[in-house]
DNA sequence: TTAATTCCTATCTGGATAGTAGGAATATAT
DNA sequence: ATATATTCCTACTATCCAGATAGGAATTAA
């Protein structure tokens, strides 16, 4: 229950790396070892990053990755929905009537004030936060 | 991501259910049917909530579930944590160290922030909030 | 031309979630 | 007593998906 994936996890890993290192770039198997990932599926959830503009690359030789933004600019919300897209806890947060009570449905609210909750806190706080500790 | 298993939603629902009718007991087919939860499901869900102390149950005909303590003294947290356990959204909230970087791991604060969050919205909000809307 | 890298697509696998089945134990009513 | 209604217990199945792997195509620099 609530339970991050792993794959954001990594996500976080590795943006927290490259933010410690903006001058240069590093290359997906160089983060796999610092942070302790599976080195081809790292290479998946880079690509993620990248396709949200979280991050550059360049590919060849001496290419890798690097930051497209200042770490300070980039919510931890951000990360999360480029990973694992809008965060639902239950279906109906979006779909009314998901639960057959339609509207009349009384723990709908409930869990959209979660979803809130859940949104703020990832909202609040930057790279740059999670980078520093 | 932070998704709330069905599992859950159901025993909330149930629990609704109950705390709108304190007077009588419910038989576990009556839930079923006003809620719309499998049958046979349901009844698992219930023995749980029941092992937890927040319901009671009499066998035979006649039977049925009803409320073992005001839905005002219930929290969501009590509820949630009856059928999912502990809320961990990553491993190294109670085990530091999961993610080999040990106690130098920056995200580590980050997650348990969260966690306390997340907690706190459930702890906040009785089973009487959640049934009236 | 070689080496290093990102990028793309396909596939496998284990474990969890959701749900089902069947029946034992228990209580009530008639 | 017997039939009936219920909780309670154990086991099973199916399906899905997260996590991971594999192989190679495209690209770039030396
Ligand atoms: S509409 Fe979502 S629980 Fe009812
Ligand atoms: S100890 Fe949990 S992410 Fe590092």
């Amino acid at each position: 229950m609530f339970s991050v994936s792993a794959r954001t996890q990594y996500a976080i890993r590795a943006m927290t790396c490259l933010a410690t290192k903006p001058d240069r770039s590093s290359t997906s198997a160089e983060i796999a070892q610092a942070e302790n990932i599976p080195a081809k599926y790292l290479e998946g959830i880079l690509s993620r990053l990248k396709a949200f503009g979280l991050i550059e690359s360049e590919r060849g030789k001496n290419g890798g990755y690097r930051m497209a933004k200042n770490p300070s600019d980039i919510t931890m919300l951000e990360i999360v929905e480029a990973i694992d897209g809008r965060i639902k806890p239950v279906t109906c947060v979006d779909a009314i009537g998901a639960c057959a009570q339609g509207a009349a449905c009384h723990p709908r609210n409930f869990w959209i004030g979660l979803k809130s909750t859940i949104d703020a806190y990832l909202a609040e706080r930057t790279l740059k936060d999670v980078a520093q500790g």
